[in-house]
RNA sequence: GGGGGCGUAGUGUAGGGGUUCAACAUGCCGGCCUGUCAAGCCGGAGAUCGCGGGUUCAAAUCCCGUCGCUCCCGCCA
């Protein structure tokens, strides 16, 4: 028997026809005379029915036959009776009347239903991947994530880039994340590294004139797994040369379009994309990543309340730190649990906790309202812009932290108020600062790469006062979720090694570390600059999912493992041997 | 590394010291049934409650430890 069409594909159009179908049985419904099946494919369902009148042995067999077994249908298709068709159906107006059926492999009850109606364990779903993966959502979600990367490729490849293969085998080099690490069997003690990105190997293409370049890049990083983080992930890796910042803003930003418009046109966007400054947004939302959906700006109380009587207030003004907060709408319901939740959350986040106030009609209600002036109750309303029914969210303390907190409460209140509606608010996070200090190594750090290109404007500060430094780095954000980052880069050798020294390299130690890279820039390095967006972060936003799992085919657990493979594993010792490494146990 | 959640028949859940505490749904096995489509009806099998220890006259239930999965912080240039 061979297949003459797909389970989605039989109409009325095909009445009549001698058809073979292949695929899964769903749902039987063993009549004892009439025996009805539905056979599945990733392309759709058909019913399949056997009368013992039109053929016993057809009918036999699918006496015996079970859920999920792989069978072949020999059939005609006919009109199903009046009043019988299935609307909800694509095929529902026909089935296949089986005259030969044939059982291409038994199937033992599997260990979950694929009917997606419950939520199964994680453990069993990553360990049977393959019957996970025959759940229409995540049929949707491997689909999906082919159609994103394609209309990806397409995109760019109507605009004139090409797309290069780097290598996966490659080398260490310090800062970033922990890399992944293989050892050579030909070079002892030497080992090769799996990219953290091709950043290097890009900038390098961009020297060999590639001029634009993008790959479906995946890449690599030893840290603890997170619902949006993965140690092996998919980027679009791009790099353009002779462009200024405002090329790649303008080209990451059409190619997104482009995609949302071919992928899900009923999202809705706002276009162009809303730019915050990296200070803006901190101070508007607390976190580099806002949520735009939200609303709920952080709104400074500081002046407001620095000579409160409450001590909370008066204290951390008086340290230097800072009162913010925000206005929840309509949330002035919120329940006592609600609100101890609320605290609870906010010291998880490192603060001392939080000040609530619920606006009503003549005035505020909170544990310090009788604490606070009327001009301070009433500035307060007025600032955060709140109106009866609202609920007021403060937290005193150290800049650093009440933004931490307030990122995590203003994201908790939002999940709770269901404020984040299916629109796709994509943003522009630009002027990142090129260093930020590391109090405990006491030295600077690289905000983003060490080959990010400072802004022009900013570079006779580099030497007078490097953190003030603001970076050609920007990143795109959307939903909450860092979407992707890029930069202009240094493609001048003494820049390079200016801003190496800043990140507290020796000369000899950036000669061993990125040597190959300051060579390169001494033959003709163009000016570039490019970007990588999220492949799985993109998927899960546009899918609707939480987890970047569910759209990976063979995802980890959050311990880094393949619960589907059963890796890692231990190897030999021959093979240990081999690459000349001896496993030494942990001491207790 | 730190904090939180979960773990009970194949699956999803209920039960929170004793006395229908091992239950419900679904799946599975068998039977009946000419039109079902999450088929229906009847019958049956299936869990020493993740694992180990402790408290107690008595533990699925309380305590400690451990393992696994998960969420967050740290970490992720």
């Amino acid at each position: 028997m061979r297949r003459t069409h797909r389970c989605g594909e039989l109409r009325p159009a095909h009445l009549g026809q001698q058809v073979t179908l292949m695929g899964w049985v769903r749902a039987r419904r063993d009549h004892g005379r009439l025996i009805f099946l539905d056979l599945w494919d990733h392309q759709g369902v058909t019913q399949v029915v056997a009368d013992p009148r039109a053929s016993a042995d057809a009918h036999g067999t699918m006496h015996a036959i079970r859920d999920e077994y792989v069978i072949a249908v020999q059939g005609v298709v006919r009109a199903r009776p009046k009043g019988t068709q299935n609307p909800e159906l694509a095929t529902g107006e026909i089935e296949v009347a089986a005259t030969a059926v044939e059982v291409l492999n038994a199937t033992a009850p599997l260990p979950f239903p694929t009917d997606d109606a419950d939520s199964v364990d994680e453990v069993l779903r990553m360990r049977y991947r393959y019957l996970d993966l025959r759940r229409a959502s995540m049929q949707r979600n491997l689909r999906l994530r082919h159609k994103a990367v394609k209309a990806l490729r397409d995109y760019l490849d109507g605009d004139d880039f090409v797309e290069v293969e780097t290598p996966v085998l490659t080398r260490s080099t310090p800062e970033g994340a922990r890399d992944y690490l293989v050892p050579s069997r030909i070079y002892p003690g030497s080992f090769y590294a799996l990219p953290q990105s091709p950043q290097q190997m890009k900038q390098l293409l961009m020297v060999g004139g590639v001029d634009r370049y993008y790959q479906v890049a995946r890449c690599f990083r030893d840290e603890d797994l997170r619902a949006d983080r993965q140690p092996e992930f998919t980027q679009l890796d791009l790099e353009m040369s002779f462009v200024e910042q405002e090329d790649v803003l303008s080209l990451v930003e059409s190619m997104m379009v482009h995609l949302v418009r071919t992928l899900a046109p009923d999202r809705r966007l706002t276009v162009p994309f809303p730019r915050l400054t990296h200070d803006e947004a901190l101070d508007l939302y607390g976190t580099d990543k806002p949520d735009l959906r939200l609303g709920m700006p952080l709104v400074d109380c500081t002046a407001l309340l620095g000579e409160s009587e409450v001590r909370i207030f008066s204290d951390v003004v008086a340290a230097d730190g800072r009162v913010k907060g925000f206005c929840a709408p309509g949330y002035g319901t919120a329940s006592t649990a609600d609100l101890e939740a609320l605290q609870s959350l906010s010291r998880t986040l490192g603060a001392e906790g939080i000040i609530w106030l619920q606006v009503t009609s003549h005035g505020v209600a909170s544990p310090v309202a009788r604490h606070l002036t009327p001009e301070e109750q009433r500035g307060l309303v007025e600032a955060l812009g709140a109106a009866p029914g609202d609920l007021l969210i403060l937290v005193a303390g150290a800049t650093d932290v009440i933004h931490g907190a307030l990122d995590g409460l203003r994201r908790d209140v939002g999940r709770r108020l269901s404020l984040a509606a299916a629109d796709l608010a994509f943003a522009w996070v630009v002027d990142f600062p090129l260093l930020k200090w590391d109090g405990e190594e006491r030295r600077w750090n690289a905000e983003h790469h060490p080959f990010t290109h400072p802004q022009p404007d900013d570079l006779d500060r580099l030497t007078t006062d490097p953190g003030s430094v603001r970076a050609s780095c920007y990143d795109l954000v959307c939903n909450g979720w860092e979407l992707g980052s890029g930069s202009l880069r240094v493609h001048e050798r003494a820049l390079q090694e200016q801003i190496l020294a800043l990140l507290a390299f020796t000369p000899e130690e950036a000669e061993a570390s990125f040597g190959h890279l300051l060579e390169a820039f001494d033959y003709g390095a163009p000016p570039h600059g490019g970007f990588a967006v999220g492949i799985d972060r993109l998927v899960a936003i546009l899918a609707g999912t939480d987890t970047i799992r569910d759209v990976i085919a063979f995802p980890k657990t959050r311990q880094a493992s393949d619960l589907t493979m059963r890796a890692p594993a231990p190897v030999t010792p021959a093979q240990l041997d081999e690459i000349h490494l001896r496993v030494v146990p942990r001491k207790a």
